[in-house]
DNA sequence: CGTGCAAATATTGTATACAATAGCCTGCAA
DNA sequence: TTGCAGGCTATTGTATACAATATTTGCACG
């Protein structure tokens, strides 16, 4: 019933219920858990061999990142964005994401700039195979390009809350998107890189918001009912 | 030991670990807890009368928004924002309040106008005051004007990252403030308002600016050594 | 055949019990 | 007196047990 779901058994130095968070949240934002599954404690706990308790953090922890949705007495389910919700995420990051490139820009050393690159060519790579499991590395490259933006401008905070509002993408992506195209313009993502590698904060602004003009474009923010429909059995 | 937490006893619909977050949070917030204070789980548990596992619940809540230090196996502890961190916060809300004021400008009901000048009027009416308690009202207040301008803007997520950068500016203006005047500067706020009133975005956005400069510039931001031997000592 | 109630089952919410780790205190020796 | 060693206590980490709440199943009745 639920989706494979390996388990490094790479130990942190953190507590177990760290791992867990970490695998559903990977399985989440590589779109191998559907939106709206339900992720039952006993289950999740038996998957990973450990006991409700650190499931049950887990999944809060998640809850907390709006990867998961928690009702009270009715157990956790894989989140499931309403087009509202969509629609502020990606507001959202219209108003954070310039801010991340112009102090990428200011930030960006070369080592930066290269580490941007390799994200670039492996995202390229990946644009030219096929299958699934390349389609989930090429989503994951996506997100961790505006991830890296956010790395390079160098406040922790503000690259948490990226964190969670790309990871949410995905999820919106998963649910709305229409194009069978990669989720993110490729093309867009290395323009942006070469911007900042002129330093143009300027520009890579300007290319930033086009570029996330362009995700929200690509999705059918419904009148669809059937999710409606949807929404009422699974959630 | 530990300060004196009330209860308030207002049941919400969800679990009983919420109340326990929120009386903490306020507590916090509100500096009745001095950062750096160990928060045993125990304690907080006799307190409440509750068992450990609604505390952790809360405790990992708080740690979630910056709010609370968990350390493993040595517990939890009310967050001490580094110089760092304080840099931080200010330079995220820097990036995000712009944003915030612009949305807000754009949206404002008079009904929200209505909503922010009796924000105002009652901190300006605890700013005539003394005492511990209203100063506690004060800085409560002067938080809640940024939030209620969070929530005009319209955009939840938005107004759930302001909610953790005004708390933990709480706690960097507990450890850092100097000025004994109130937490942020009134008059500023006033001046904010007036220029949402009349519509005039820019105007907004650039007073926004100002102020938070304003009170980070209140802040010293330590070469203090005595800091770090507290930090060592009670983190 | 469908509807509504009721017991049964399954799942979550909370508390407690047990295990593991960290910090402290005592006592001994140099 | 100082320094270290060893166990001792206190606190957290995890698992399990019990309680409360939802959901489902089956049956009776219309």
């Amino acid at each position: 019933m639920a989706a494979e779901l390996s388990l490094p058994a790479e130990e942190a130095a953190d507590g177990g219920s760290q791992q867990i968070r970490d695998a559903l949240r990977e399985a989440i934002v590589e779109r191998r858990l559907a939106p709206g599954t339900k992720l039952s404690e006993a289950d999740v706990g038996k998957l990973f061999k450990v006991s409700r308790t650190l499931v049950r953090g887990a999944l809060q922890a998640l809850s907390y990142e709006g990867l998961v949705k928690v009702e009270r007495n009715r157990g956790a389910f894989v989140a499931y964005p309403s087009p509202e919700e969509a629609r502020e995420i990606f507001a959202a990051r219209r108003q954070i994401e310039p801010g991340i490139v112009t102090a990428a820009a200011r930030n960006a050393a070369p080592s930066d700039i290269v580490r941007l690159r390799h994200l670039l060519a492996e995202e390229q790579r990946l644009t030219g195979q096929r299958g699934r499991d390349a389609r989930r590395a090429e989503i994951k490259a996506s997100g961790d390009f505006h991830l890296t933006l956010a790395a390079i401008a160098g406040n922790s905070i503000m690259e948490r809350f990226m964190d969670e509002l790309v990871a949410r993408s995905s999820l919106v992506i998963a649910l709305y998107g229409q194009s069978t195209a990669s989720s993110c313009g490729h093309r867009e993502h290395e323009e942006i890189a070469a911007a900042l590698e002129t330093g143009d904060a300027e520009k890579a602004c300007r290319l930033m918001l086009h570029h996330i003009d362009h995700i929200e474009t690509d999705l059918d923010l419904r009148p669809k009912n059937g999710i409606d429909l949807r929404e009422a059995l699974a959630i």
